[in-house]
DNA sequence: CAAAACCATGGAGTTGAGTCAACGGTTTTG
DNA sequence: CAAAACCGTTGACTCAACTCCATGGTTTTG
């Protein structure tokens, strides 16, 4: 599909989806009609926006994101300690779902006090 | 106690204690000696920039955490609705953890991947 | 087939959250 | 008491993640 119906779909602006390809996080192909110059993504590059909002939402940077697909699927082990490298993210997210979770709670409790009678005197 | 002991404390640079308070996120008194302006931060101060940091792990905007830290103790029943702005803001983290939880778990898979037999021909 | 809708590129601009540097005062310490 | 360590203010700066704009080419559509 063009760039336009991935905006689309997406929800994220087509400057957003070449922002995201120059760095790396989606790919496209040429496309079929030597005449334009158009992108083509593939169908699950919706899939894997979806997964970038996740990995945004859990703290990662795009920086990391790069490198993790870059790196984890290209099944290289030369001097790239992919173990150490997942252990510290997952180290990382836990460490922020705990915060957030801490978070949550305490709006909970904001909420409850304004549901209850307001004063009591 | 005085920014440099809160900094160590926090861990925070004194340069983002006196952000945050320009922010109107933390509080400080003018200090007793009246010869000089150093401020001086309340023991609670502490507590406010964890919760800080458990606030920004969930997603939220330091614009965000003033308003809620402003509005909220405030008990200002004029016009804003504090229930409904709660709402909603328990609504986005909700699905930021969810999101970040999806996310934890396929770096959880990814890792169990490495660690298996890496290749089976 | 012309107007409207779409696409690419390059580069500048924006926003949020800090960070740094310079300058001049104040305390603490050896 | 002088040097070192600390503090405040102002304003410029950085960095990440977008966002906007101008320009010019390509499809689609009424």
């Amino acid at each position: 599909m063009r760039i336009g119906e991935l905006s689309r779909r997406s929800g994220l602006s087509r400057d957003t989806l070449r922002f995201y390809e120059r760095q790396g996080l989606i790919h496209s192909e040429p496309g079929a009609e030597a005449t334009n110059s158009y992108r083509d993504y593939p169908e699950e590059a919706l899939i894997t926006l979806d997964q970038i909002a996740d990995a945004q939402a859990a703290g990662m940077s795009i920086a990391d994101l790069a490198m993790l697909m870059g790196q984890l699927q290209a099944a290289d082990p030369d001097g790239f300690d992919g173990e150490a490298f997942l252990d510290a993210r997952i180290a990382e997210v836990e460490a922020r779902i705990a915060r957030a979770e801490r978070f949550l709670e305490s709006l909970h409790q904001a909420r409850a006090a304004l549901a209850a009678p307001p004063v009591l005197l």
